[in-house]
DNA sequence: TGCGATCTTCGACATATGTAGTAGAATGGC
DNA sequence: GCCATTCTACTACATATGTCGAAGATCGCA
């Protein structure tokens, strides 16, 4: 499911809250997205022919709800980040984290205490 | 400098060893990427028309060189992908991370083993 | 019940992206 | 010097993406 820079925009306010028609969700763009309303249901009508919304109509009024998970849609992300820029590996993308100093050790903390709780919780 | 996926490719062979000819990075685009030669050119006139990349000729062959550093366009991808999927911050990515199922055994021990380098070794 | 507000469906169009063929110039070995 | 090989410069073209506008169907309220 790979979704396009206008696309995460608008699953974005989908997932914010749902089902949600098309006005519901131009209210809901970030300030600076200021597209017409006919740019929206464009971009509906692309989400829902690739099944990433399913569509439902009330009334005359279609209203949408995500089929994908904003989990299933950042992973495929995620991985395309990493495939394309990273070498594919996440060990990489830790490397580039610390060196670029994204990381704060607030942030680094808690990574490693939620992989803690993650390694003996449930380790595969 | 925003790179689209095929010029990802390029850029990933040019980093890896430059200055290249367009026929050096053709022998060393990923098995199963099989560009026919003027489309490695074509990325690459585009590349240099982004300022992505630097040609010189030499004799009647054009020599190219990388012009943004791999870490720029790493950083420049990562905060797409943060802006776009993750809120524009890295605690939920941190999250993400480490929810994520998807991450192999391996990937989250060596993120863990990463991390517990980064901390002592180099407090921020 | 009539009208303005609102929806929907279609079509359109520019730019971006992926991918490559052609034609002509330069090169190098014989 | 000549020819096959290799380059470059152009052009081309399909599909993807970002953005709507127009026209007609509906709804809800005065």
């Amino acid at each position: 499911m790979k979704l396009t820079e206008a696309e995460w925009q608008i699953m974005n306010a989908l997932w914010q809250k749902h089902p949600a028609t098309a006005r519901d969700i131009m209210d809901r763009l970030p300030a600076g997205v200021n597209w017409a309303y006919t740019t929206i249901k464009t971009m509906l009508t692309r989400l829902v022919e690739k099944q990433a919304v399913g569509e439902v109509k009330q009334g005359n009024t279609s209203v949408y709800e995500p089929r994908v998970s904003q989990q299933k849609a950042r992973l495929s992300a995620f991985r395309s980040l990493l495939d394309q820029a990273f070498d594919g590996a996440v060990g990489p993308l830790v490397h580039f984290l610390a060196e670029e100093k994204q990381l704060t050790a607030k942030e680094r903390a808690e990574l490693k205490k939620i992989l803690d709780r993650e390694a003996d919780g449930k380790g595969e």
